[in-house]
DNA sequence: CGGTGTTGCGCC
DNA sequence: AAAGGGCGCAACACCG
């Protein structure tokens, strides 16, 4: 049975969802659910006001039986399990993520947005006025209910018709379970912890950010501050983390300066505050609400102000989130899922050999790079050996190995070093710059790539022009115009980022071959994760809550299912779907109780 | 003042 | 021969 459901809410200027979470939101004492509009198969809409009634309805319903359809099943799904005794049904269709789809595979527009009001039209019907319904109240709110279930269910036979398959409709239904039917647990004193602010702190640390309070801050103690040109053109000074002039900052003889320094660094950020205080809004049991196609490769992304991809791995706020009483978390990752993608999509047997080996950075360091016994390879040389497997597979060039390293580990290696490893890659892998080739050929051929799954990458309104290009000579060491065949293309609005504006970007091999491998990965462990959930379902001994591209988190209770739970993540994360035959996958399983625990 | 754009920083 | 890529949020900068 289909069911589209739409629910109606009370909100005001001070109180509604675009000020807080969705949970934060359904949870406040102001809540008031104001109706639902509803439509059950080929049956005529109808709007029910009553909660009471509602109650009912649902009620006669056996909800294993129902797929459910909604536009933003996010917060039709999380009304009905916070208010209507957590419900869910067999199956969630949620039509604004399959817009999301449809514009990924070129289906629609890529100027497309994906909200009622724009996806309306496509189906001929005008979205009405929903502050002025909600205003009406009584019938008009009643009549525009019911004409928001007749768009979606006109949307919905509209996108079906595109025929997304199975696979991707599932991964769409986990992300609105993990988002509605939430399940984790919070440590709220330590969270109180880490969101207590100081008026003072706060100032001072708010004094700091401004870069002409530090400039004098630095010309106090003889530093005279240096200063970088943005991608922009503007020109700022070098205070961010990676920069060359703030890592010297860092490491200065004169403690003021490296205190000062710190200090700046301290003062940058406040997620740990911020995000601590947003969980203590939202409240226990924590959802997870995670955006299904958030990037143009097809990877999910954060939603709903906090981003539960990207809590630091140090400090409090992963073990201040955990399985509820008498459960377990078990988390399980894909070991260097997209290096190994990388080999396989490229058909380089050494490349695929390398991962096969106990340790593959000190075998790419030992036989590629140094000529040496993998065992005789020293600390530094397999640092190399981890930074070139896991960098060097996308077209970087030496410099731009070396600036990697630089930036991220604050690290200076010797250029030569960098060519050693950039030319160990490429001729030891030597299938991989082939295939760094045949990808671009492809994509500025067809203006898409297709992946071995069957889904497509697309590149939009793709143009090129011969024009200048400034690269470092290799050979020279120095600085070289020369003019080049250059490409760009302008990614779909909903892959562009919070502006208005579709965002035009410059295409290579290098981004291509990225995105081919990023997508691919995302396809296997997307699959993984999948059956691991499902099998978790039909045997209801344990729940998929979370996930973080290359890694997803399971609950269930302490003891035998934990541990059943744990084997089969284990097996699932070493299995391929039919399309990826003779790629080696790896996992790593671990269980905890607080998500910090699991690393 | 609110909206938009830019930068920095957290993650993979 | 060649430029890391992918996100979201907070804070600041800038504009009308």
């Amino acid at each position: 049975m289909r069911l589209v459901i739409d629910f109606e809410s009370y909100y005001d200027t001070e109180y509604s969802l675009g000020k807080m979470p969705t949970h934060q939101y359904i949870r406040d004492p102001r809540w008031k659910c104001l109706g639902c509009g509803l439509k059950i198969d080929d049956e005529p809409p109808f709007y029910l006001a009553g909660v009471g009634e509602l109650e009912y309805f649902f009620g006669t319903l056996n909800w294993s039986l129902v797929t459910a359809v909604a536009h933003n099943a996010q917060f039709d799904g999380s009304v009905l399990w916070e208010h209507f005794g957590k419900r869910a049904p067999r199956t969630w269709i949620d039509t604004m993520l399959l817009a999301r789809w449809a514009i990924s595979q070129g289906h629609l527009s890529p100027d497309m947005t994906t909200s009622l009001w724009a996806l309306a039209p496509l189906v001929g019907m005008q979205k009405g006025d929903t502050a002025a319904a909600v205003a009406a109240g009584g019938q008009q709110l009643a009549d525009y209910g019911v004409d928001d279930v007749i768009i979606e269910d006109k949307l919905l036979r509209m996108l079906m018709g595109f025929k997304p398959p199975r696979d991707e409709l599932m991964y769409m239904d986990q992300h609105v379970r993990m988002a509605t039917e939430p399940v984790l647990d919070i440590d709220v004193p330590m969270l109180e912890e880490a969101a207590k602010s100081d008026p003072r702190e706060e100032a001072f640390k708010k004094i700091l950010r401004k870069d002409a309070n530090f400039k004098v801050l630095l010309e106090k103690n003889g530093i005279v501050p240096e200063y970088k040109t943005t991608p922009t053109g503007r020109t700022k000074m070098a205070l961010a983390k990676t920069d060359v002039f703030m890592q010297s900052l860092t490491k200065h003889p004169n403690i003021k300066v490296r205190r000062l320094a710190e200090m700046r660094l301290g003062s940058a950020s406040n997620l740990v505050r911020t995000r601590a205080q947003r969980f203590l809004n939202v409240g226990a049991p924590l959802p997870v609400p995670l955006l299904y196609y958030a990037a143009g490769p097809g990877r999910s992304g954060g939603q709903d102000s906090s981003n539960m991809q990207n809590l630091p791995r140090k400090g409090p706020l992963r073990h201040a989130v955990k399985a509820p009483e008498g459960h377990k978390l078990i988390v399980g990752d894909s070991r260097q899922v997209e290096a190994r993608t990388v080999g396989w999509r490229a058909g380089d047997k050494k490349l695929l050999t390398a991962f096969g080996t106990t340790d593959p950075y000190r075998t790419f360091a030992g036989h590629f790079m140094y000529g040496k016994a993998p065992e005789d390879v020293t600390a530094d040389e397999r640092f190399m050996g981890k930074a070139g497997m896991l960098g060097l597979g996308f077209a970087q060039s030496a410099y731009g190995f070396q600036e990697g390293i630089r930036a991220k580990d604050d690290k200076h290696v010797p250029i030569e070093t960098c060519k050693l490893g950039h030319k160990a890659y490429r001729e030891g892998f030597d299938q991989v710059p082939k295939w760094w080739k045949a990808v671009f050929q492809n994509a500025i051929r067809d203006g898409e790539l297709t992946l071995p799954s069957g889904r497509k990458l697309i590149y939009p309104d793709l143009t090129s022009e011969v024009k200048p290009f400034t690269f470092m000579d290799a050979e020279t060491d120095t600085w070289v115009t020369k003019d080049m065949r250059q490409y760009e293309y302008t990614r779909p609005k909903i892959f562009s980022g919070r502006g208005s504006q579709r965002k035009t970007v410059n295409f290579w091999k290098g981004l291509a071959t990225e995105n081919d491998t990023q997508a691919t990965a995302r396809d296997i462990v997307f699959w993984q994760l999948r059956h691991c959930a499902d099998e978790g379902r039909s045997t209801g001994k344990w729940k998929m809550v979370w996930m973080t591209h290359d890694e997803g988190v399971f609950v269930a209770k302490e003891g035998e299912d934990t541990t059943l739970c744990a084997e089969r993540l284990a097996y699932w994360l070493t299995q391929n779907p039919s399309w990826a035959h003779g790629l080696p996958l790896e996992g790593e399983v671990k269980i905890g109780q607080a998500y910090g625990d699991c690393k």
